[in-house]
DNA sequence: CGTATCGGATAAGATATACTTGATCGTTAT
DNA sequence: ATAACGATCAAGTATATCTTATCCGATACG
């Protein structure tokens, strides 16, 4: 005699149509058609060499092999149910951990972190700043906020839940706004450079800057910075002029502590991907968190207006 | 957050492999590929919304979630199994209900219980002898045995275990066989009138039966019997002469209390079928009767050594 | 009594699911 | 360095599963 289980879908069926004792109601349970049932139930009894259930006129018995099979099945149902919701609740323990790099961490999550924790008390986030990809099953990411090229396709066992355009233009100190009333006034300013992005092909740099007015690019000297974020800081210090990334720089920008006098927006050829495991993207702290990223994202669009934004490479 | 479980295929594939931590052993024990295991487990992640499994180099690991789900799967899949011996272990309870023409029970069956009953101790036979054909699903019947015509089909939710053919011959008390000598010397004889099988449309009466020697029918009378076995009996006492139905005569033929002198034998347009349902003869019980039902049926054949078997209709 | 209704069974066709084959990739063992 | 191993992927195929539509027998009802 085998052993082996039948066909589990068919045991499923059974189990429902021997609680319910009515082949219809458990079809609705299962949402399935009453044919569907019937069919499942008969290949069961094909399977066990015997009728599970005594077939009268208007309704259903169960026979003395469904009557032992029935309460060890519902048991062994409920279990299975027992535990998946137990891996579902493990999931769905109140703690979301979000990667993304340093410099997008402290200047954009950051200052939007009272803001989430405010709607949403019970998700407690962590943040992992680090520029390496990380492994979602082995480090028990959430959800990952990457910067790259627009061209390289992510993982496609992952579910793209959002991309954030990124675009860079000049941003200095208020004080410093009135000594470069317009650009070609800009090329003596004291430069401080992000090199954050030197990674792509195509750059944006202050020469692709200039050379959307048709300027040459003038001898540019000045501080360099490897961390975007640290480049945006000594901006906001007064040090000099930054080409600095919106993404980065909105928060000041928005509190005035740092000011972006002119029309003309580089975009360059890479894009934040906000990630996370397919399938993931319904659980409810994660479905919280990227709808809030995507408002939040959403409001960024408002500092695009009345500007020209060029697309590097074009 | 749903609360419905997942395809159970899938959770199968990874009860098998949380237990042996090794996708490929539980692909050898579900008898699949282990790449049809790691598309279930993908599967079951994606349902899930995180990863079961930490895929480490050359082996894997459970995830939190995993741990939560693994011990309940187990479990769950050890009732469902424990539920399913059990109604098996109802049908093989060592008690075979079989059901046959009251005739054929008489003298084809009851004769050779002590030989079944001899090679298999532990199965306890229950005869159902009634001409009515029952339902397997609400008489608890395992075997039927049931004499039809060859051209209707038999119910198609039913499995056709063996056919026996059937065919008639004129029997007579071994006192009588004298006086008959020749096919001719019969015409005067006196009759017993089997009727079991005179709703068939082709029948195999002595009318037929003389017909295969050209011989017109003589005015017939003598002693109608409408059930088989009777007939049997009558001509076992010396009544007449019977054109006796061989699986019942058979045993009487044996014994030499019945003889069958003539060479010609005529086989009706019927037969009998042995039915059970569809799977059902797998079941040991079941097979070993049905077995058991070949070989005798078997040995039945040697009658026919040296007759010429004519089919009615013809 | 005939007719409507109910629950289940059936057949055929569509669709989704599950599996296999054959190849790839990164790691470990020889 | 090479081979072996375990997991994975892609493509094609098979099989299981579901739906639609119809049928059937038995109650319930006018």
């Amino acid at each position: 005699m085998s052993d082996r289980l039948p066909p589990l879908t068919a045991l499923r069926a059974f189990e429902a149509a021997a609680r319910h004792l009515s082949f219809q109601a458990a079809a609705g349970e299962l949402n399935v058609t009453p044919a569907a049932l019937s069919f499942q139930i008969k290949s069961l009894e094909e399977h066990l060499g015997a009728p599970l259930f005594h077939r009268l006129n208007r309704r259903v018995e169960l026979t003395e092999a469904g009557q032992a099979l029935s309460p060890q099945a519902s048991e062994g149902f409920q279990t299975l149910t027992a535990g998946w919701r137990a891996a579902k609740r493990v999931l769905d323990s109140g703690i979301l951990t979000v990667t993304a790099g340093p410099a997008f961490t402290a200047k954009w999550l950051a200052p939007r972190l009272f803001d989430f924790a405010g709607s949403h008390p019970e998700i407690e986030l962590r943040f992992a700043a680090t520029l390496r990809m990380l492994d979602f099953a082995t480090d028990d990411v959430d959800i990952a906020i990457r910067f790259g090229p627009i061209d390289v396709a992510d993982d496609p066992s992952l579910h793209l839940a959002l991309t954030i355009e990124e675009w860079v233009t000049p941003m200095m100190h208020p004080d410093l706004v009135p000594k470069y009333p317009t650009v070609e006034s800009l090329l003596d300013a004291t430069f401080i450079f992000d090199d954050s992005m030197k990674f792509l092909k195509n750059t944006v740099s202050w020469a692709d800057w200039f050379g959307t007015h048709d300027l040459d690019t003038p001898d540019l000297h000045g501080t360099h910075f490897s961390q975007a974020d640290h480049a945006i800081d000594a901006a906001q210090s007064g040090a000099g002029v930054v080409l600095g990334r919106i993404s980065l720089g909105e928060t000041a920008l928005r509190q005035g502590s740092l000011v972006a006098p002119f029309e003309t927006g580089l975009m360059p050829r890479a894009n934040f991907r906000v990630l996370c495991p397919k399938g993931a993207e319904t659980r409810p702290g994660t479905r919280a968190f990227l709808d809030w990223l995507a408002r939040e994202a959403g409001r960024m669009e408002g500092l695009r207006d009345g500007r020209r934004i060029v697309r590097a490479g074009d």
